[in-house]
DNA sequence: ATCCTGAGTCCAATTTATGGACTCAGGATG
DNA sequence: CATCCTGAGTCCATAAATTGGACTCAGGAT
């Protein structure tokens, strides 16, 4: 946005309806999206994801029981020879369903707040191009700009 | 992602080299990102966002300044006739670049969390298209599955 | 019987959030 | 001039969340 544009009156979403702020009361917090990120590493382990990411116990347990709670992980055991059943984290459909918005908030940081090279440059499977999160519309022309965007 | 899929062990980026968690340390509680969807609804006064998100004074005041102090938002006079001049809240260009992180999540909320209608159709200007967040490769592919994702 | 290990819980100290009362500046009003 | 009004805050006491360290617990291995 430019700094001096006239913005009309926009019609706001009441929190109460919004999608932002129902999606904040679930993962708005400094340690959630971590968590998160740690899943779509693949990291299932209570332990793994401690070394990771440095939270404190106590917090890593209490959100990853809220993330099952809501339904964006599972909880599932686990058995590795020679040990006891233990319990394991991983995305569920509508987790998974986050990586858009973790990708967005990555590369930001990256551009913006980062020291040289992305660290984690994700490419396309299928064909090799690397890929970043963007607004398209339904017929695929990329949004550059928030002055592209109506409503 | 599958809930049964092996996924290999991948490269973790260290926390203190992570976009991800640099932008949760600028942006990651539960007041700055209801913060910055003002900002892009085109609010700039201190308490029309207070009105609109309901965030204690204290807190949004915190909130803003620092959002000030790292180069998101800038503090300008302005100045209505009859009033004295005060100060309003914009966007820079870094933080409106914030924008597909912002929708991404709104939209997951929306639809994960939603109760019918996503109460905001976001357009695309040019053609009338909706938008949506997504990731999307150089070539144009727009991926729908974290599977396809590498590296 | 004891050790080990991953996955936690418990706790006290600190930090952050909350909401209500209060302040402050300066133009308008009388 | 004295007072009112308003947006943009600050102050304060209470409540909640976070932190790191110590402790627990289960069950297979030794």
């Amino acid at each position: 946005m430019e700094p001096n544009d006239t913005t009309p009156t926009p019609n706001r979403v009441p929190l109460d309806k919004c999608g932002l702020a129902r999606a904040l009361a679930l993962i708005g917090d400094r340690w959630t999206l971590l968590i998160l990120r740690e899943a779509f590493y693949g990291v299932r382990r209570f332990e793994e994801m401690r070394a990771d990411i440095g939270a404190p116990r106590t917090v890593l347990s209490e959100r990853l029981a809220s993330l099952v709670e809501s339904g964006l992980m599972e909880r599932e055991p686990y058995q590795e020879r020679g040990q006891r059943t233990r319990f394991e984290y991983r995305l569920t459909a509508q987790g998974a369903d986050l990586l858009p918005a973790l990708v967005a908030l990555m590369q930001w940081g990256d551009r913006h707040l980062g020291d040289g090279e992305p660290p984690l440059d994700l490419r396309h499977a299928e064909c090799g191009a690397s890929v970043r999160a963007a607004l398209v519309c339904e017929h695929g022309h990329i949004l550059s700009h928030p002055r592209e965007l109506r409503r």
